[in-house]
DNA sequence: GTATTTTTGTGCTATAAAACATATTTATAC
DNA sequence: GTATAAATATGTTTTATAGCACAAAAATAC
C-alpha cells in the first residue's frame, strides 16, 4: 500500500477566518502569505522571542508549552489545523509568551504581523472573529488553571485524556484517540512526573478504562474517564 | 476626623476605553448606562449565569474566582477600579465562566450586553481595545496555571503578594500593600490551605520579608519576595 | 456588655506525589 | 547487525502539603 498523499489545502480553506476578509483583502493574502513546514518535535516558536508573523495551522498537531520553576515544563494547550499560532503576542505587542513544538510533521501558512495588524486595525468583523478566540481562550485557560492545581494526579490524567480526545477526536475504530503522545508529554500535558504518567496510564489499563498499545490509547470506557475527572 | 467623602468619578473618567469613542457613542453612553453598588462580600456575578451586561469597575476591589473539585475556590484574578467584568462570557456568548465578589464597597457602570456587542460590531477601534485586554488576560492566566502548579507553598505565597502590590499599589508609607484581605483569601489566590497561608505568613515576617498587622502587609525586602517568588 | 460566630494561629498526623534508583524495552545511529 | 540512546516500566524512599484538632483573638450580633 502507498504511502497516503497529504494534499495541501489552500489558504483559504484552512483559515477559519476567510468569509469575513473583503474582496481585496482575499486578493492580498492569496499572494502576500508563506508557507512553513516543520518536522516532528521541531520547534515553531520559542518563548521570549519576537513575534513576526500569524501562523495559521494548516496540517499536523502542535503543542503550546511554557516553562516553569525548576526548569519544568508545561503544556498549556494542543493545536490543530484551522488554528493560530502567535496572534496573542502580535496583539498585546509583547515577546512570545509560550514555546509551540509540532508534535508531528506540521506544515502553516503566515501572515506577516504588520499585514494581520492592518486587517485587525480596518476590518471589524475580522477583529471580532480574534476577539473571540481570546474569550474561548481564555476560559479555557482559567479552567486549567483550576483543574491542574486542583485534582488528583488521576484526575488530571482522566481531565488530558479527554481533552486530547475532544480536540483531535477518535479514529476509525471509535475508541482511539487521534494524537500519540509521549508519556513525558502526557505527563507535562496533565501537571505530573512521567513515571506517574505511566503508572496511571498502567492504573487506568487495568481498571478497563483505557487500553494502551506504545503510544496508541484506546478509550473504553469514556464515562467512567469523565467520572474520574469531575471527582478529581 | 470626618469620614471621607468619595466623590463618584463619572464614567468618562473611568472607561478606560471611551476615547475611542465616536461623538454619537458618548452621547448615547452617557445616558445608556447604570449603576450598581456592592457592600463587602456581596456577589457581583455568579459562575454559570447568564451574562447581561459589561460591567466597568467605577470604585473598589473584587476577586474573580472558580470553583473546582471538592468545592475548593481559586481566585483567578483580582480587579482594579477601570477593568471590566462580565466582558468575556459576553464576547464568548457563553454562561459566565467565573463569580465575582467585592472586596471592599464597590460601584460599577453597567452597559447592557446588545450596546456593547453592538459598538463591539461598529467601533473598530473599540474592538481593538477589548481584543488587547484579552491577549493580555491570557498570557497571564496562563503563566499563573505554570506558577500555581510548579512553585512551592513560599514562592506560590510571595507571588501572590507582588501581584497584590504590582495590582493595588502602595500606601503612602511605601510598604504596605494597597488591598486587605483574609487569610484564606490569600490562600485561596496561592492555592494553598489557609492554615499554611498563615504559617507561611508568620514565617516571611519572621525572616524580615514583611510584616503583618491584622490584614495589613508591609513589604520590607521585595528583592527577597521575589527571589522567592522566582525560584519557586 | 455578654454571647456567638468568624478569623487567626499552632501543633500533629496522614498522605499524595515527587524524587530516586534501576530494569527493560524500543528507537536511532552507524 | 551491533552499539547507543531514548522511552517506558516499576519498586522504594522522601517530602511537601493537606487534613485535622484545638486554642486564642477578633469581629459581629443581640
Amino acid at each position: 500500500m502507498p504511502k497516503r498523499q497529504f494534499i495541501l489545502k489552500p489558504i483559504y480553506e484552512v483559515a477559519t477566518f476567510w468569509d469575513v476578509l473583503t474582496h481585496d483583502e482575499r486578493n492580498f493574502l492569496s499572494n502576500a502569505h508563506g508557507l512553513l513546514h516543520f518536522g516532528k518535535n521541531e520547534v515553531i516558536q520559542s518563548e521570549g522571542e519576537r513575534p513576526t508573523q500569524l501562523m495559521i495551522l494548516a496540517e499536523g498537531k502542535v503543542k503550546v508549552s511554557k516553562i516553569g520553576a525548576n526548569n519544568r515544563l508545561q503544556i498549556v494547550r494542543m493545536l490543530k489545523p484551522g488554528e493560530h499560532i502567535g496572534f496573542r503576542a502580535i496583539i498585546a505587542n509583547e515577546l512570545n509568551s509560550t514555546t509551540v513544538v509540532a508534535v508531528e510533521p506540521t506544515t502553516i501558512y503566515t501572515i506577516s504581523s504588520e499585514n494581520f495588524i492592518s486587517i485587525l486595525r480596518n476590518n471589524n468583523a475580522f477583529c471580532y472573529r480574534f476577539l473571540e478566540e481570546l474569550a474561548f481562550d481564555l476560559a479555557e485557560s482559567d479552567a486549567r488553571t483550576v483543574n491542574l492545581t486542583q485534582k488528583h494526579i488521576r484526575g488530571r490524567l482522566a481531565e488530558a485524556l479527554l481533552l486530547l480526545k475532544d480536540n483531535y477526536g477518535l479514529e476509525a475504530d471509535k475508541a482511539t484517540i487521534g494524537i500519540y503522545l509521549s508519556r513525558e508529554d502526557l505527563a507535562n500535558l496533565s501537571n505530573m512526573t512521567t513515571s506517574n504518567a505511566i503508572r496511571t496510564l498502567a492504573n487506568f489499563a487495568n481498571e478497563d478504562i483505557i487500553t494502551v498499545d506504545g503510544r496508541k490509547i484506546k478509550i473504553i470506557d469514556e464515562e467512567k474517564l469523565r467520572r474520574i475527572s469531575k471527582l478529581g
